[in-house]
DNA sequence: CCCCGGACTTGAACATGTTCAAAACATGGA
DNA sequence: TCCATGTTTTGAACATGTTCAAGTCCGGGG
């Protein structure tokens, strides 16, 4: 479930590379929390690690690489306290809301620094866009949550819609990622309220989708679906 | 309708302040053109435009705030097309078509460069958000597009759902937009196909949402607007 | 005509992400 | 022990966005 994606320059041979590469990341992640991204210099992270400059550099290829530790701990984070939901929940609705609060759970104590490196997710061509083919590990690893958010629970689904409705409930969790990161109310409060709102929207959408009106725009889903990924 | 947002840093107070001013844009986004954003220096367009690199951070904060010309362009550009559309068309799908493709027609030849740029537009704190307090212009034009989309066409519906209608729909283009960006087909085909395929989607929900079933989800999604506005 | 105040312009200096050639280090084999 | 080779580390140099103190220009008042 883990999945590091390690985007690494240059591979850690030695344990003592290891414990270089590791010495740096902490350090940047500590100047990063504290002082957040744009106002956290290459310089000072190396003088916080003890290490020079080209050393950062020569783990790391970019200072935006560096959060990709960041990157990794949400991701596993959030695995592991969305387990504990899924473990628990046994109705579509409660097993979701459970997965999505679990993501908020563990991002707000860096929503500020997480506003600030947005922009570089944002970037297409960027290895942290969750779009991308470096991203592929951790994207599959978070849809997989969402397929068992789908798969353990009460809900009756026609195949294909089944089949596909993890991936829709992945980009679901990217808009609310999107919303909550444009979200500055206190506490996220506004995405709470989002999430609230929205799961028992979808738990009914997806319990109605069998009845022949939703039915149809169901299957024009999963139709451009299909469509989209040929083109 | 055309709202020119000019961010400055200094207003112009003489024509000739304005003459350099323009000079400067000019320069600019003919360098961003050719070159790429990302590939453009200060400095080249500082020498393209025949002035010094103080010069132009005297009329612009930052190199930045110089591609608002460009996002003034498109969002002028959009308006003046869409504008035919919705003149020759009466029914709701084949206005909201006209719209969105109009959208895609206008920023087809700038794709690669919005995509280096579009990163600026997704930082939350930037003025180039869509969403920031700074594009608050462009943006009530852009929704005033798609509340003609929904006054002029023949569709019947509930009147909360024609109030909000235009915020979704300019809420969907964002969506377009955010896949067009991310779409590396030739000539953007397959932001065209998710056109072509969503708007007859969106144009059969509407149709629907006097029926039992569909009113009760769109209630539902009226509500989430109403409560996030007012959290 | 001269001078003053403000608008406009300049280019050097600064901050910071990134590169690179060279040095230091480690390790296995002769 | 010493060398060869590959790994790790260094810090100065570079590229580029941005700032700033100083200069130039211009119009209007004396």
């Amino acid at each position: 479930m883990t999945t590091l994606i390690t985007v690494s320059h240059q591979p850690a041979r030695s344990p003592k590379a290891e414990q270089t590469r590791q010495t740096i990341t902490e350090a940047a992640m500590r100047l990063f929390r504290r002082d957040g991204y744009d106002r956290t210099t290459m310089r000072a992270i190396a003088q916080e690690a003890g290490v020079s400059v080209g050393n950062a550099y020569y783990y790391f290829a970019s200072k935006d690489t560096l959060i990709q530790a960041f990157y990794d701990g949400i991701q596993t984070e959030h695995a592991h306290r969305a387990a504990s939901a899924l473990a628990t929940e046994t109705t579509f609705a409660a097993r979701l809301h459970g997965v999505l609060r679990a993501w908020l759970d563990v991002a707000e104590p860096d929503h500020e620094f997480a506003g600030q490196f947005f922009r570089n997710a944002a970037q297409p061509t960027s290895p942290l866009s969750p779009f991308s083919e470096e991203s592929a590990g951790a994207r599959e690893a978070s849809i997989g949550l969402y397929r068992q958010v789908v798969d353990g629970s009460d809900l009756k689904l026609a195949p294909a819609l089944r089949r596909e409705l993890p991936d829709l409930l992945w980009l679901m969790q990217m808009g609310v990622v999107l919303f909550w990161v444009h979200d500055d109310s206190a506490g996220q409060a506004r995405s709470h309220a989002l999430v609230e709102k929205v799961v028992p929207m979808v738990d009914r959408i997806a319990r109605l989708s069998c009845l022949p009106v939703v039915r149809g725009l169901v299957d024009d889903l999963l139709a451009l679906m299909v469509a989209l990924r040929s083109v």
